[in-house]
DNA sequence: ACACTCGCCGGAAACGTTTACAAGACAGGG
DNA sequence: CCCTGTCTTGTAAACGTTTCCGGCGAGTGT
C-alpha cells in the first residue's frame, strides 16, 4: 500500500508522510521523532534531517482534530477601543499563558449577531475555552450559550439561574462610592451622564445612581441626567448637552471615555476642574491618568475580572463537572485631581 | 460495520454519525443534509429532527482539516493598547469579514519571542492567513515568515529583498509634515521625543527629524531631544526630563502617546499649549482629539494600511502564485488646536 | 418493453496527525 | 539454551468531516 503517490505535486506542503517517506520510516516513527519520543539514534537523525530538508511544518488543525484540543482560549469584547477592555484582556492572557494557552481577541463591535455567531462560529472548537464580555445580553446569547460544545465564562452581568461560570463587577456599590465621594466633599448637584441605558451596565449604574442620591440625601432631578453611549464622542454631546442646558458641581460619568468627553466639554466652556464643577469617571482606565487634570475613577476591577474569569475557565476545562460558579469584584475609587475637595486649592 | 457503538458514553458531543444513526441514513445523507445540499424531503426532515434532538454542533477542526482551509485571519500587533492600531485592526477586520473571514487579534507585547512563537504556532494552518504588525524584525522573524505555510502580510518596513506582501508607512515625509508646519508657523526649537530607537519606527523617525530640520535651516541641536518608549508613561518622562533641561518652543512626538504624555507634562508646569509651546504627535489617533487641547498630529494612514494589507492579504488566498507585493501609503497631517499658529489667540 | 436520464443514497476514501497494539530484535539471567 | 523484559518499529485505527463514485429506483421517450 506504500504505492500511493510518494512525490505530490512537488509545492504541496511537506506531511508527515513525506517526511517519512524521504527518511524511510513509517508514519509512526516519524511522528515519535517529531513529537520527541523515542526513536533509535539512527532514526532520530534520519527524520530530523529529512524533516529540514522538505521544511515540514506540522499541520495544527489535524493535531488538534486527534488531540481534541487546540491550546487557544478565545476572549470576545464589544469595543476593543475601550481601554477597559485592554486592561482585562492583559490579565487574562497572562494566566492563559502560564496554563499554555494562547488567547486570541475578537471584537464584536457590540453587534449582538456577531456575538452570536462567534459563539457559533469560533466555539465549534476552533478554541477550548471562551470568555465573552457582551454589553447586552438577550435569549439568543443565552441558547447560543447553551449549545457551545466548548465551556464559556461570561464577564458581566448574567440572569440569576443561568448555569454558567460568571464574573461580574459590582457597579452598584462602585456608582455609590462615586456619589459619595462627591457628595461628602460638598458637592450637591451631582449630574450622571449614562451610556446606553438598554445595556447591562448602563441600566445597572443609572438605577444605582438613584439608589446612591438617596443615600447621601441629595434629591433626584431629571435635569443633572444625560445619555450618550459608552463612547467618546457621543459621551462628549451629551455633556454638552447637559452643560448646555444647567449647571451641575459634579459631573459622575458612566465611563472614562465618557469622562475625558466631559472634561473636554467642561474646559473648553472655561470651567475650571475641580472648582468649579469635579469630575468623576469608572473603569479608573489609563485614560483617566492621562487627562489634565487626572479624572478621578471608581475601578470596577477589570484586571481582577480578567483573572477570575480565565482562572474559572481553566478550571472548568480541568473539570468539565464542576457547578457553575459566580464571582464578584469589588470596586475602588480612586480619587485624583478632577474631584480633589474644593476648599484646596490645586498646586504643583 | 455498523455495529460500532451507536451509543458512545451519553454526554460525549454529537457527531455526525450519532444524528447520522439517530435519523437512520448515512453519514453521507447526513452531512448534505446538514450543508443544505441535496435530499429528499423525508430525509432532510428526519435529519434536521435528529440533529435538533441531540444539539448537533459541526466540529469546525475537523471540517476545517477537511476542506483545507478556517475561514480565519490573524493579526499580530506589539501592543493593542495603542489606539493606532486598534484602528488599523478595525480596517482590517471590515475588509475580512467582507470576504467571510474572522479576525482573531493577538497581542504580542512587542517581545519577539512570542511573534516567532506566535508565527510558528497559529500559523501552522489554524488560521488562513496572518498580518504581522511587528516593531523590530530580526532575522529570527525573517525565517519564521519564510517556513510559514499560510501566507503572512507585514506591515511596516521590511528588508528590501524580503520576498513578502508588505504595506509601509511613510515615516520620513510625516516627520518631514510635521516639522515644516511647526517652522513655518514660526517655531524655531523644535523638540524631539522619540520612542524606542531601536525599533523600526523609531529609529526611522530619528533620521527624519534631523532630515527635516536640515530642510527648514533649523540647527540641529541634541538638547532638544528624548527618547522614552513608545508608550505614554515613559513618554512623559521622557518630556519631563526634556522640559526639565531646556525650553523648546515647540514639540514634536514620535506618536500619540507620547505626545499626551508631554501635554500633560506642559500643562503641569504651567505652560500654555500652543502660545508657550507648540506640540505635535504621531498617528492621528482618537487620543489627539480626546485631549484638551487637541493635539495636531501626523496620520500614517492606520487605516489605509490596514485595509491594504487586508487587500494583499487576501488576493493571495487566492492566487498563492502572485509576486510579493508593496504599497506605501502617504502621510497627512491634520492640525489642530495644540500647533495652531502664535499670533491668533484661541478662543471658543 | 427497453434504454436512457435523473435524483437520491450509502460505502469508502480522504484531509494530517497521534497512538494502541503487536511483532521483531536483542540482551541478560537462569 | 530458553525465558523474559526492554527497546524499537510498523500496521492500522481513530479523531469528525466532506466528497467521489457507483448503485438503485423512478420517471420519460420511443
Amino acid at each position: 500500500m506504500t504505492r500511493k503517490r510518494l512525490q505530490k505535486s512537488a509545492d504541496a506542503p511537506a506531511t508527515v508522510r513525506t517526511v517519512a517517506a524521504l527518511a524511510g520510516v513509517s508514519i509512526a516513527s516519524a511522528s515519535r521523532v517529531l513529537n520527541g519520543i523515542g526513536g533509535s539514534a539512527e532514526t532520530v537523525q534520519r527524520v530530523r534531517e529529512a524533516a529540514a530538508r522538505v521544511g515540514y511544518v506540522p499541520n495544527a488543525i489535524a493535531r488538534s482534530l486527534q488531540a481534541r484540543r487546540t491550546g487557544l482560549l478565545a476572549l470576545a469584547v464589544a469595543d476593543i477601543g475601550n481601554p477597559v477592555y485592554v486592561e482585562m484582556m492583559r490579565a487574562i492572557e497572562e494566566v492563559a499563558k502560564r496554563a499554555d494557552y494562547q488567547l486570541l481577541v475578537h471584537a464584536t463591535g457590540a453587534d449582538p449577531e456577531g456575538e452570536t455567531a462567534l459563539l457559533e462560529g469560533l466555539a465549534r472548537r476552533y478554541v477550548d475555552g471562551m470568555i465573552l464580555s457582551p454589553l447586552r445580553i438577550g435569549d439568543g446569547h443565552l441558547t447560543a450559550l447553551r449549545r457551545s460544545p466548548v465551556p464559556v465564562t461570561v464577564v458581566g452581568q448574567l440572569p440569576d439561574e443561568a448555569p454558567f461560570d460568571n464574573v461580574r463587577a459590582d457597579s452598584h456599590t462602585g456608582v455609590l462610592l462615586a456619589v459619595e465621594h462627591l457628595a461628602t466633599t460638598g458637592r450637591k448637584r451631582i449630574a450622571f451622564v449614562n451610556g446606553a441605558p438598554d445595556t447591562l451596565p448602563g441600566a445597572a449604574r443609572m438605577t444605582a445612581y438613584r439608589a446612591a442620591l438617596a443615600g447621601v440625601g441629595l434629591p433626584y432631578d431629571e435635569e443633572l441626567i444625560e445619555i450618550g453611549d459608552f463612547q467618546y464622542a457621543q459621551g462628549r454631546a451629551a455633556a454638552a448637552r447637559l452643560l448646555a442646558r444647567t449647571r451641575p458641581d459634579a459631573i459622575f460619568c458612566a465611563n472614562d471615555l465618557i469622562a475625558a468627553g466631559a472634561l473636554h466639554e467642561l474646559l473648553a466652556g472655561g470651567l475650571r476642574v475641580p472648582q468649579d464643577v469635579a469630575l468623576v469617571g469608572m473603569d479608573d482606565t489609563a485614560l483617566a491618568e492621562m487627562s489634565f487634570p487626572q479624572i478621578s475613577s471608581v475601578s470596577l476591577g477589570a484586571a481582577e475580572r480578567g483573572r477570575l474569569a480565565a482562572n474559572l475557565l481553566l478550571s472548568r476545562l480541568e473539570d468539565p463537572q464542576l457547578a457553575p460558579r459566580r464571582e464578584t469584584v469589588a470596586p475602588t475609587l480612586t480619587v485624583r485631581a478632577s474631584s480633589e475637595a474644593r476648599q484646596e486649592e490645586r498646586h504643583r
